[in-house]
DNA sequence: TGGGTGAGTTCTACGGCGAAACTCAGGGAT
DNA sequence: ATCCCTGAGTTTCGCCGTAGAACTCACCCA
């Protein structure tokens, strides 16, 4: 006589994790809000999403059952009645690698289901061709998931890949100016190499939503991301969603006009975005001025220490900055501004230069906007990568 | 034996017409389908909703015994197989009246379930007050409701108010600064003076949600208006939905910076919107370079004649707005720019210099702008406070 | 005139939901 | 100490909206 499954399966224990695709519509928005804003009670999710507390039960007890949510005793208390017994996820039941590639490197992460970074690893990128590349990544991702002891290659779920340039829905990379790509299976390459889940998308996009689920943008609903680096670029969250036409993400931003006496770029713009903001403008600019090559950090700190050139030309980029965070304000008004990217330190140094622009640019009847300056480095862009492959675990589809 | 309703209301005939808001989910959402889109199958609709043919039967059956839909025999067949037998909505059942209040004058139109204007009708506001305002608007929705012979004041199912300045949900006017009125319950006096459900709502958000449903932006998620007139108007529809903070519509956008040569606003703002694009500014300058007054009209058609300055004042003002279109679809990415209000046709005499400006601000990666210019009058800023009418007729909702 | 095609209908089974009555575990007043 | 109050979570039951499958319908074309 034989056994089947269904004999055996029930008296499984609990196993961390569970599967999140299959999921049905309630359950799973339950389970995303519980993963998004920590341990919640029943009662509160049967709140936020008007649904009655049999229907909590209901719908709380299979994710229990199969662990992919857990029970904790949180200090989440009414002042009266009964305690909760609230929701959590266990977020070290899955981990995840994110990888941001520039032109010439790539940062890879190991995350846990929530984002939070367990370590961290980079490559040069000697062979840009998309197999040295792929092969580079492939090492990377092997190599985290075996150097963390406790996690193993089998708690990794996905891969994330992002960078500067247009995706396709399948991972396919249309085109990447700073790899010289056009039309590169870069995901099924990965997946062939791995036999994991990979995810490729436009690094600004991943950043942005990575600031929406567990940055500095969580419950915003809209918010916008401005980021300060080799380039500068921009992503919007409305209603809860990014905007994401063909246009978002690829840097298109740069010729947004910012001051009419401002240096000249290629197409001969004056004092565009890109020939104001971005650290190699700023770097130039002082390198002029001074007569000396300067790097970028420098700049920053003989502004601090009151050199009157390079006070000048971080001024002038805040003061860009400035007036592209008031026209976003303005046009999108939306509930914070998030300044992020390798070069945002100006928006600290620049801090009085920027603000004043801001105010200047924006109807003194508006409300104050809300801007938020994070320090982030490549460690966050990858982070962002992470997130898409989180995102993609978790609600099956990318976006 | 009494005879109890359930008797006599199967053997009713039709009724055109039917109730909207106690409507269910799916069934809602297909009558409002069915209303946007004009006659559709319900093949269609099945498609549209993932819902099974079965389903659509049933949704759609009782909608057709209430007279909210009718079945209309279309020429929207297939190339073979069996005839549709499209759903529509009778426009004429239900009438709508729309009211734009602006400093002196209540302009007012009587619409159809589709928002066609039938009448129209105005009065000056000779007593600014709020009694004398409702006084004023209460004449004219008298007015025009018998003036149709057809359609009688039953016909009427809601009228919309639009004006310039913060409007709450329950229709107290917050702010209205062309009124100089604050915290006014202008909804309640009109309703009181009615016995008709009275919509207040900001007159820009109100023609941009008109644009989307019944406009030039029907079928698209993702828009912005932009209006010339007195001031510089601006609404945003993302993800199919107007972004609504509470910043919108009030004419925060006047001191947004377009060129730091121009004319001098009282803020001190060198060219801002307002400084630059209103029709007070652009006759303001004209008047000030022909050494006459001209009224705006005038400008215009001497600027199509070749008078330099009228040709210097218009292209400056064309640039301007060339200027803001490109910051709005820098910003927000969206499918199409509509232009409008009063003063619009600055867009057409000054079309070049602002095509031109249009181009030198946006990246030339970028995808092209789809620029739609709306010949617009106070006719459509009426209307648009009719379409707040329909929609909270349909909805149940303002929004 | 009969088969092919896609529109629309009928009937049935199922699953998700709310309502109500219930149990549970604390706090505070007597 | 104990009793009630409060709010959390559970159980049970019945309703309603849905899909699915088998069906009819109306038109085209060979």
């Amino acid at each position: 006589m034989t056994v089947g499954p269904s004999a055996a399966a029930p008296t499984l224990p609990p196993r961390p994790g569970g599967a999140w695709t299959p999921l049905t519509g309630a359950a799973h928005r339950i389970a995303v809000a519980v993963l998004l804003d920590g341990p919640l009670p029943r009662s509160e999710l049967a709140r936020r999403f008007d649904l009655s507390p049999g229907s909590l039960t209901r719908l709380s007890r299979p994710l229990l059952d199969s662990g992919l949510l857990v029970e904790t005793t949180g200090a989440y208390d009414p002042t009266s009645g009964r305690p909760t017994r609230p929701l959590d996820v266990d977020e070290s039941s899955h981990h995840f690698i994110g990888v941001k590639l520039t032109a010439t490197t790539a940062h890879a992460v190991l995350t846990t289901l929530r984002a939070r970074v367990v370590a961290a690893e980079e490559a040069l990128l000697l062979d840009t061709s998309p197999a040295g590349v792929a092969a580079t990544v492939a090492d990377l991702v092997r190599s985290l998931a075996s150097e963390v002891a406790e996690v193993g290659v089998d708690g990794v779920r996905a891969v994330g890949v992002s960078l500067g340039g247009r995706v396709g829905e399948r991972g396919e990379v249309r085109s990447a100016r700073y790899l010289g790509w056009s039309d590169v299976p870069l995901g099924e390459l990965l997946e062939d190499l791995l036999g994991l889940p990979v995810v490729v998308d436009n690094d600004m996009l991943s950043l942005t939503r990575a600031e929406q689920w567990f940055g500095a943008a969580r419950r915003c609903d809209h918010f916008a991301v401005l980021t300060i680096g080799e380039g500068v670029g921009y992503g919007l969250v409305v209603h809860d969603e990014v905007v994401d036409p063909p246009d978002a993400g690829v840097g298109l931003l740069g010729h947004f006009p910012l001051d009419p006496t401002g240096p000249l770029c290629p197409q001969g713009h004056a004092g565009c975005a890109d020939s104001l903001l971005t650290i190699s403008a700023v770097t130039a600019r002082a390198s002029t001025g001074l007569r000396r090559p300067v790097r970028y950090e420098e700049v920053l700190d003989l502004a601090l220490e009151g050199d009157p050139v390079a006070r000048r030309v971080v001024d002038d980029a805040a003061r860009g900055l400035g007036r592209l965070v008031a026209a976003v304000g303005n046009l999108t008004m939306p509930q914070k501004v998030v300044l992020s990217g390798d070069g945002i330190r100006l928006a600290e140094v620049g801090r009085a230069a920027l603000l004043a622009q801001v105010a200047a640019d924006r109807n003194p009847l508006a409300s104050p906007l809300d801007i938020d300056v994070q320090q982030t480095g490549f460690r966050e862009w990858a982070r962002g990568a992470a997130v898409t492959a989180i995102r993609t675990f978790v609600l099956g589809t990318r976006a």
